[in-house]
DNA sequence: CGTATCGGATACGCACCGGTATCGAGGAGT
DNA sequence: ACTCCTCGATACCGGTGCGTATCCGATACG
């Protein structure tokens, strides 16, 4: 936070004492998403979140409008890169059980903070009708993507199954939240094998 | 609240003005279940509750020791209830489609405020240990009590299926609660057929 | 009928939180 | 170099919440 260097000339390197405006939104919203995943929303205080950030509670409302706000930001963003992630996962894969797996591992494995954080943007969702159109909006993209995908897979790899894209991607995503929310707490409640056996059989079946 | 009648004789019918001790108790309870559905735990106040259920905070104070005391009696409250409703669900199915869809049913269906409550348990039992205990052990009771049932109807009348009842259990609860949040803030979102679809696959595939 | 006890009502202390008004340091333009 | 303006820091206010000390009416008992 100290040391300013004068540039060569012209347009310098500028070392500023003060993180720019864009540093610092991102700054209080990964601390933002640390404290809601761990304490709720309720829980958590905006003081909380900026001592996080490594700021105080004037930043914050500097940069968002109210505590709301900041958890809508943040709901957005998320919702943002998990597409993204999911979107990535899907790109890597060739075979259509490859490609619901990874979905899943995408889903539900890289981050126990995410699933409080996902739980969290639900209970407000169906609490607040605000919420909830933000929420039911990037859920359904999610939706459509993934089922998108699964789609170009079923046309280019024909497998002998009944379902259609849509019914798998809602199965694929709720079967993934559910393994997750029932081994979350309770490790070892879920054999690891009991995801992939879903799918084989789901894709085996005859209609 | 009124009216005292003194009884003919002896262990007489006392009707008392002030409500029994018990009664107050498990009307606590039954308000703090709506009010923390309604509201989440940290968001609910112990005067809401209190309020609620036609008292004021001094009788919940004398029947529960704190906050946290009040959450988790509620918590084995609603695990007993659900075990037992689930027992019921089995006990009036024979076959192990119709036997699981009604577990399913029973978990998912018959109250929303019941997710919100669930999911209250959840996040509080990942991140608090005295809660996770008794959250673990409510559940694996729920767990083993299916799993037990899913076992009696696989020996009783033989399915081709490559799944042992164990399993099987992990993955009705765990699709459940996911279709369940699916569809939750997002009516519509899953279509009705997808649960007895999966249940049929699964019952059908070979290993 | 008198008395001890139980238990919910009331009032309060203390802490915390969301949001705002204001201040002042540091960057940008001239 | 001087000035304006942006924006995070600080101090503060109103409101609320948990937990507790105390009160008092009703109940049980002798």
């Amino acid at each position: 936070m100290l040391v300013a260097v004068t540039g060569a000339r012209g347009t310098d390197v500028t070392v500023r004492t003060r993180p720019r405006r864009d540093e610092v939104r991102a700054r209080v919203l990964e601390a933002a998403r640390g404290v809601f995943a761990e304490r709720g929303f309720a829980g958590a205080s905006t003081d909380l979140v900026a001592a996080a950030a490594g700021f105080t509670k004037g930043a914050v409302y500097s940069n968002f409008g109210s505590k709301d706000d900041l958890f809508l930001a943040l709901m957005t963003a998320e919702g943002a890169a998990r597409v993204a992630a999911v979107e990535q996962a899907l790109a890597g894969t060739t075979d259509l059980p490859g490609a619901l797996a990874a979905v899943g591992a995408q889903l539900s494995r890289p981050d126990p903070a995410w699933q409080l954080l996902y739980l969290e943007f639900w209970q407000r969702a169906v609490r607040d009708p605000a919420v909830r159109t933000a929420f039911t909006a990037s859920r359904r993209e999610l939706r459509s993507r993934v089922a998108a995908a699964v789609e170009r897979f079923l046309a280019e790899h024909p497998v002998q199954t009944g379902w259609d894209a849509g019914r798998l991607t809602v199965v694929i995503l709720a079967l993934t939240h559910g393994l997750a929310l029932e081994s979350l707490p309770d490790p070892g409640a879920v054999p690891d094998d009991v995801l992939p056996r879903v799918l084989a059989d789901l894709l085996d079946a005859a209609p």
